[in-house]
DNA sequence: GCAAAATCAGTAACACGTTCCAGTTTCGTT
DNA sequence: AACGAAACTGGAACGTGTTACTGATTTTGC
């Protein structure tokens, strides 16, 4: 339904002080909120800096541009889903269906919120290599989950072979164009899940 | 008020006067050179104009946002490239020998060009449903390409399966990650190159 | 507890994509 | 050749991301 707002946990400690950690908190929230509501356009700098209490020269301190915003928020928003994914067991018979499974759930969430998976997307899509880091942090996850899933949810994580890290990077990389191809309008839901169905099991032949 | 936009029609028979062509094609050279030149940022609309020897006003005639121009140019490449390769037998002895020499054939002058085609696949990546036409033709071409390399350059349109166009469209799926993550800078050539060929033989099993 | 350093608010200004407009030129038709 | 429609020019102007600057306020080091 809707993609948790991850503001309410602080699990990680961020360094400097409860008046930085406040200020950039609020910021991410109202990121979000900006976002949510109305996508990658409506999160204007200013509107940013105003809804979060804060100057724009302090906005541009905390984070240099508007796509590292963004994608900063992506990041947490990733981290949670895998977190979430990861501690469970995943349902199915075959690492397809298991695959599918996790898909389907991301899918979903994501449509719930078109807008703010709209914002975050184009926001990946556009970073540069000064957002390297924000942006590996959220490859990682996408592999991790597929091969969570399938591996059918044992913590199997020193049995990874080559061929399933290059199978979870292949599964990542479709799903990266078909979240591109709806997010900007060149596709529907239906034919977004039509054709991850059809690329995993051509993957995963089973 | 006005309907006529000649920036749309995209087929190989250009209509309106000889002025119009002549000008659209001065507008798709100037943005070459400025792409090839200086990559996404360098195509300034302005500069585009004075180069084309245009007025702005005429340039958003013709191309009614920065997106479509690049996206157009992008196309009119992607035809060529499709065309050049499609008139030929591709060599290899499998279907995943001959994807990856096309593959490599154009990863090798993508890589000649880096600035130009940073500049279209981040206007590639950013289009929105506006530019759904001119995205199709771009899609279209890679299957073709895909297609026609793992039939061995036989002229065997009428014999595509299912699976055949599912096929391509996985690999044209990993091939835009790959070029998304070279482009953005976060991973090498050499990186782009070897996961390519991975995920071909995994999809094509060989 | 205090002075220096860092941070912040507020604001102006710049850059580039985009829109708009008034006047001029070109094009197709009669 | 004349006329109306469409296209073109040149330039002003607007919105938003980004930068720069100044004087207050908070934090830090001692």
């Amino acid at each position: 339904m809707t993609i948790a707002n991850p503001s309410t946990s602080t699990s990680t400690e961020e360094p400097g002080s409860a008046a930085q950690r406040d200020r950039r908190k609020r910021i991410l929230d109202a990121t979000y909120d900006l976002a949510a509501a109305g996508g990658f356009d409506a999160v204007q700098m200013r509107a940013v800096a105003e809804q979060a209490d804060v100057a724009l020269g302090t906005l541009y301190r905390y984070f240099p541009s508007k796509i590292h915003l963004l994608v900063s928020a992506l990041g947490r928003q990733f981290d949670e889903a895998s977190a979430r994914l990861n501690e469970r067991e995943i349902p199915g018979d075959t690492p397809a269906d298991r695959v599918l499974y996790v898909l389907k759930r991301m899918a979903r969430g994501m449509q719930g919120d078109p807008k703010l998976t709209e914002a975050l997307t184009r926001a990946f899509m556009f970073a540069d290599s000064t957002v390297t880091n924000e942006i590996h942090v959220v490859g990682m996850a996408m592999t991790s989950i597929v091969t969570h899933a399938m591996h059918g949810g044992e913590p199997a994580e020193g049995a990874l072979t080559d061929e399933d890290v290059a199978i979870a990077r292949v599964i990542g990389d479709v799903w990266l164009s078909a979240l591109v191809a709806w997010v900007t309008g060149r596709s529907t839901a239906a034919e977004t899940a039509a054709h991850m169905e059809t690329a995993v099991h051509l993957i995963l032949r089973d």
